[in-house]
DNA sequence: AACTATTTATAAGA
DNA sequence: TTCTTATAAATAGTT
């Protein structure tokens, strides 16, 4: 609809893409708008801009949110809804837990918090920040091969080779109970703590909706009979952690 | 776009109405997929119609679910908006994105993920572990007063100065961009890395500062309702955070 | 579901 | 950005 034909491809020139988006993007609200109200529909349109920007447009007298709400809840049954938030809760619960547990390691490891330990305990963490500090020497070298080759001397060598072969036996020093065991994180009874401290960015780009099983292709696998919700649980785990 | 004009009413003829409703269904969910791909939009659409079954369009690759979490995260989505399972759904986002980064932090500080670290970057790092040593050896001084004064010459003092003068001065020591900035945690308008490394730099950063702060009392600010307006936002408030 | 007379959207130019 | 206008596209009413 224009002076020319239109091929349906990326814009490449960015001011003419940002006129058409501009247009078109009120074209598609103008005809989002009559459809609602010709038809007495409920609709709900979201656009993100190429920079980021976001722009919706709702049917009145609906809120965006209403709109997902309603979608959200279209395709299960109260009770897979219970069920499922059931789940959300107890899932909850545990990441919040883990993200306690962090902060509180965080702060013993960067020693803003050593009121509760003991000189045994302050002795395990000093072991502990040493062997990091080795192990952050020794990359350094690798940066920097020759020059300052007695930089690793400044680091108790017993305390360093101790620290190794903890480390080899895939556990870190032990400390004292009373302090809390920021050594053991994670260690839900299984993996080595390198494995579960490494962060895999495929995590953070997955879909909230598709872990909590929400969207409909989901609500399918949660009609089905009713065995344990494997498939529902796989689902929330691999999101949630 | 016809044989004649047309009202912008809702069409009584229930046949007529039907008809439209698919025609111009269609043409919106065209003009939809038009604008995403001419103008490198993501687009989420859903339609309810006045019988209650839901059409939906989300601009490939993605799912309507994408569109959604993109909804929730968007900083002009206002908390008190949302529904409560919709908060939920971001409230768990938020905590697995913290949490998530508060492992990487740890395999940094523990320098069991210096694999990305530049040669500088260790350098401040080692600063930062050292400050961290110091903080340790000085309270350990404190449970055994005499015997080893000379203990804390271990450690660099120009660099426990420097570091120091940092934590003074209110901020870390700070590392390059490469690695992942928990130097940088909740650096408000450091411009720095943290938005492109993160899912959703403005959210994230706002909840590890305290994360890093870890004053459980300051947590969570930008997640209370402006008005604390309805019990219930409250009470998920309180049990998430 | 197809057809087409018209209206509407919009690409390009100003 | 906004307006203009030639033209493509959408679609209302018809078959």
């Amino acid at each position: 609809m224009g002076r020319g034909k239109v091929e349906l491809k990326k814009i490449e020139n960015p001011t003419n893409r940002q006129v058409t988006f501009s247009k078109r993007r009120m074209g598609l609200f103008k005809k989002a708008n009559e459809l609602a109200i010709l038809c007495d529909a409920q609709i709900g349109v979201i656009i993100f801009s190429g920079s980021g920007r976001m722009y919706e447009y709702s049917s009145p007298p609906w809120r965006i949110a209403s709109v997902f709400d309603r979608y959200l809840k279209a395709p299960s049954t109260r009770f897979e809804e219970m069920d499922i938030q059931q789940k959300i809760v107890q899932e909850m619960t545990r990441m919040k837990d883990e993200r306690n547990r962090l902060r509180m390691i965080m702060a013993q490891y960067m020693a803003e918090d050593l009121a509760s330990f003991s000189a045994q305990d302050l002795s395990n963490l000093e072991q502990q920040i040493e062997f990091s500090l080795y192990k952050v020497r020794l990359r350094k070298e690798m940066h920097m091969p020759a020059e300052q080759s007695g930089y690793l001397c400044l680091m108790n060598p017993a305390a360093a080779i101790a620290s190794g072969q903890h480390q080899q036996a895939g556990e870190m020093v032990g400390i004292n109970p009373r302090p809390f065991p920021w050594w053991d994180v994670g260690a839900s009874g299984s993996g080595s703590q390198s494995q579960q401290l490494l962060l895999h960015g495929r995590d953070a780009a997955e879909s909230s909706m598709t872990a909590l099983g929400l969207s409909p292709q989901m609500h399918g696998y949660r009609l089905q009979p009713r065995q344990p919700n494997l498939q529902q649980d796989a689902d929330i785990h691999r999101w949630l952690w």
